[in-house]
DNA sequence: TCTGGGGTCCTAGGACCC
DNA sequence: TCTGGGGTCCTAGGACCC
């Protein structure tokens, strides 16, 4: 059978930086207080609020590298994965949220200095992409690595964070460097070329270490005789095309280190989304409760949206149940989407949400809710209908406004509609969270403990 | 897994239109 | 009607990433 060949001539060559910050939450935590972020063992531990007694609903949200050494956990893990008791050589510490956003805007400025907005991607909270092709000269630096090297030093004086650096031609060749290689490094960076693929990617050791490749595609791979990321860049394109369809087509490719993607090109996401899910305190069965529960994260969605400029044209529900619950249709959760008008409405959400919901509830032992708005716009015009007296229309925007106006001035908690008060309410626990988390002590609280200087104590 | 939370992308089948 | 074909939109389901 033909197979595919490239030519990395004709490939994309340019200087690209794949940074992340070490263990970003714990050493963040370090740097506040303090400590090595090498050398202490720390632990960044969240707990839902309603079960802090409950070692075993503990998450790690991140480990310090000499926690990682010490108890043989990975970067995110559970409680129950440490020993117990708990070793007091270990500090175990709550999630601040909002300081790692305080520090990750901190980073990223860094970064700004060294590349324009074009040539700046940013991947996640701890993980950004640089193209630092043509500023080389400009830092006076003969090579990326020395660049590289410099950036890594700003980094630290300014912050006292560790940053990781994989460098490559194309993001891909970048990202692989960084976790396949760059972390396992002294110097903390990697370089992987094309004329490198053969000793770098085809010796990655697993398929799962392999970016794209989970659990599942191993085994899908696996069944087509493809046990490690050499086999699959010396399978046929064609056959993997042909069983797994673009994903296979992709995956042979990256087995090759092709990445066609710049940082430059404005990318446009197909689709843009905003959602939550929660996993709730206990299970609920009661319609009432679940739907105090739902209304409360149209409402967040709403506020959301509304804040960003953005309308939603779908919204998805998800109920899933309890676990060892199955129901007649041998599902493990419900789920149903609709499309709507544009809105960003709390009580047009709210209404669609509710919909959804009378269509697909009966009974079931529910444990977590996810809410979903999609298909976001930024459409500026209201679009109306014909039943809906315009006054209406507008006195409930009022209203919107009104709500977030004093929310943002005065916090959550100073307004809850009355649902929230009821049995099974949820949001006013979880308003303090940030990103799912705790958030920590606010910048006006931590003013009042630490003085005006509070954010030059932290580095921030 | 003895249930974290927030995202994006791909597939497949049905509805509907020409 | 023992019966065409192609395109697009919609929704449910699933996989992966940080």
């Amino acid at each position: 059978m033909e197979n595919i060949q490239f030519d990395y001539a004709l490939e994309p060559s340019r200087d690209i930086l794949c940074i992340d910050c070490k263990s970003f939450y714990a050493s963040t935590e370090c740097v506040l207080r303090g400590w090595d972020p090498l050398r202490t063992e720390l632990v960044v531990m969240s707990y839902p609020s309603h079960r802090m007694d409950q070692r075993a609903s503990g998450l790690i949200l991140a480990s310090s590298p000499a926690a990682k050494r010490a108890y043989g956990i990975g970067n995110v893990s559970r409680a129950r994965d440490l020993p117990f008791p708990y070793p007091p050589s270990l500090k175990i510490v709550p999630p601040r949220m909002r300081l790692y956003m305080k520090m990750n805007q901190k980073i990223n400025r860094i970064y700004k200095s060294y590349c324009d907005e074009e040539n700046h991607h940013v991947y996640s909270v701890d993980e950004s992409f640089l193209d630092v092709t043509n500023v080389l000269k400009l830092f006076q630096v003969d090579s990326p690595f020395e660049l590289a090297r410099m950036i890594q030093r700003d980094v630290f004086c300014q912050t006292g964070i560790y940053t990781t650096v994989g460098i490559g031609d194309n993001p891909l060749l970048a990202k692989l460097a960084l976790d396949n290689a760059a972390k396992k490094n002294a110097n903390m960076k990697a370089e992987w070329r094309y004329q490198d693929v053969a000793r770098t990617i085809w010796k990655i050791p697993e398929l799962t270490d392999f970016w794209g490749i989970g659990k599942k595609q191993a085994k899908r791979l696996n069944n087509l005789g493809i046990r490690s990321i050499d086999q699959l860049a010396h399978s046929n394109y064609f056959y993997l095309k042909e069983r797994m369809g673009v994903i296979g087509a992709q995956l042979y490719a990256h087995s090759w280190g092709i990445d066609r993607s710049f940082l430059g090109e404005t990318y446009e996401p197909k689709s843009h989304s905003i959602g939550h899910q929660q996993i709730l305190p206990r299970d609920y069965d009661k319609k009432e409760e679940l739907a105090v529960v739902i209304k409360e994260m149209a409402d967040q969605i709403g506020t959301r949206l509304r804040k960003d400029g953005l309308k939603a044209e779908g919204l998805t529900l998800q109920l899933i149940f309890s676990k060892g619950y199955i129901d007649e249709g041998d599902r493990t959760y419900l789920k149903r989407h609709m499309t709507l008008e544009a809105t960003a409405q709390r009580k047009d959400l709210m209404k669609v949400a509710m919909k959804m919901f009378d269509s697909l509830y009966r009974g079931q032992v529910i444990r977590a809710v996810a809410l979903t708005a999609d298909r976001l716009t930024r459409k500026e015009y209201q679009q109306l209908d014909l039943f809906t007296p315009i006054e209406l229309i507008e006195q409930a925007k009022k209203v919107d406004e009104i709500v977030d106006r004093i929310r943002q001035r005065y916090g959550f908690k100073k307004l809850v509609y009355a649902h929230s008060l009821k049995e099974g309410g949820r949001a006013i626990e979880r308003s303090s969270l940030v990103g799912g988390h705790a958030g920590g002590l606010s910048g006006l609280e931590e003013e009042k403990n630490f003085g005006k200087n509070w954010e030059k104590l932290y580095r921030l």
